[in-house]
DNA sequence: TCCGTGACGGTTGAA
DNA sequence: GGTTCAACCGTCACG
């Protein structure tokens, strides 16, 4: 639910909070700071404050679009009904497998590469909940197999293969590390090995529960990584409003004709102040159904733009340039786009165009 | 004075 | 259908 009213910030500019600027002030922010405009100008102008001025530069100067990232949704899934098969498959032929060794073999198989391989305790969470059944039925045979193997413990189905040695079976050890005895070799999981029941191999399953937290997240720069093969699409940004912004701007009552507007009063050399809001609504203040004045005499714009696609202008010729268009409709389809943090910290140049940092 | 950054309160949408 | 959670947002204050 839209609030009916925005809030008012220290700059007399409106805004909804939580909501992102419309796109047609973010494309100007970034206008204002490729004709030379400081950010400091920039947030007077446009009324913006200038952390968010600094955060959309950032953002424009990281992946080269001006749109907001995807909100709200989840992370799209990396445990799929194949990926499950797979592990499952691994398990029914090695029950003794290790998380980390099924991981390791998705990556080998091809069943996943590094961006979507499941995080180990993701694969212990699918052991646990998905393929617990399979595994609770090794373990009940192995029992059947060695009916002196205490059975009032409560074992988990992962750990309860029989000792490694006693059985001269292989005893995994992780990458880096250095083979270590069996009762050692699983502290990677366990948070002490100084616990009674860690020296004597048992493991409660409050423990398993709590090395395979459903609260694992994929490395940002997985994700960073992820988001980059997508910027692939220029039509998108060139079209500068993706579903995703269309859906925004209609609710900021803006319109895709709206940005030409916009953008229109960048180029006069007098930069015309930012038409002040009387703001009955945050939307109205972001309107950019600005008078016909701003409209004409944009003179930053390519003469083949059409008003629909107003991004033959610089600002799109130099994204296009950096072949970084997002395809948010893409993205958010397949990825939840992070670019949080910046490798390259941008800089204004006084009197030229953002220009990166020299890398320190 | 400028600007980067973290905290904060808010929204959003998938699970 | 309501709740949870983790993403996002812009503002503000601080250094």
């Amino acid at each position: 639910m839209e609030p009916a009213f925005g809030e008012v910030n220290q700059l007399g500019g409106v805004f909804v909070n939580g909501r992102p600027l419309p796109n047609a002030i973010r494309l100007r922010i970034v206008e204002l700071a490729q004709l030379g405009i400081r950010p400091c100008d920039i947030s007077r102008q446009l009324r913006v404050s200038h952390g968010c001025v600094s955060k959309i530069l950032a953002r424009y100067n990281e992946t080269g679009s001006i749109l907001p990232g995807a909100i709200g949704g989840s992370k799209p899934r990396v445990t799929t009904p194949t990926v499950v098969k797979h592990i499952r498959t691994y398990k029914q032929r090695d029950p003794g497998i290790f998380a980390w060794e099924i991981r390791d073999r998705l990556l080998a198989d091809g069943v996943c590469d590094k961006y979507n391989v499941p995080s180990v305790s993701s694969i212990s969470r699918i052991l646990r909940n998905k393929i617990g059944n399979l595994a609770q039925q090794n373990h009940y045979e192995s029992h059947k197999q060695h009916p002196a193997a205490p059975s009032a413990l409560p074992y988990n189905h992962l750990y309860s293969y029989p000792s490694p040695i006693a059985a001269g079976a292989k005893v995994p050890t992780p990458p880096g590390m250095h083979s270590i005895p069996c009762t050692m070799a699983m502290p990677r999981t366990w948070p002490s090995s100084h616990s009674v029941t860690d020296i004597l191999g048992i493991r409660s399953i409050t423990d398993q529960v709590t090395d395979t937290s459903p609260y694992h997240s994929p490395k940002v720069e997985e994700w960073n990584s992820l988001s980059r093969n997508t910027f692939q699409s220029a039509q998108h940004v060139l079209n500068g409003l993706e579903k995703n912004s269309l859906d925004q701007e209609v609710k900021y009552s803006q319109s895709a004709s709206g940005l030409p507007a916009v953008s229109g009063f960048v180029a006069a050399s007098g930069m015309t102040p930012y038409p002040t809001a009387a703001p009955v609504s945050p939307y109205m203040a972001y309107s950019t159904a600005a008078p016909t004045g701003y409209v004409t005499g944009h003179g930053w714009q390519h003469t083949g733009g059409s008003p629909l696609s107003p991004h033959n202008c610089d600002i799109t010729a130099s994204l296009a340039f950096k072949g970084m268009h997002t395809a948010r409709e893409a993205e958010e389809s397949k990825l939840s786009i992070q670019t949080r943090k910046s490798p390259q910290p941008y800089h204004i140049q006084r009197h030229g165009t953002i220009a990166h940092m020299p890398s320190a």
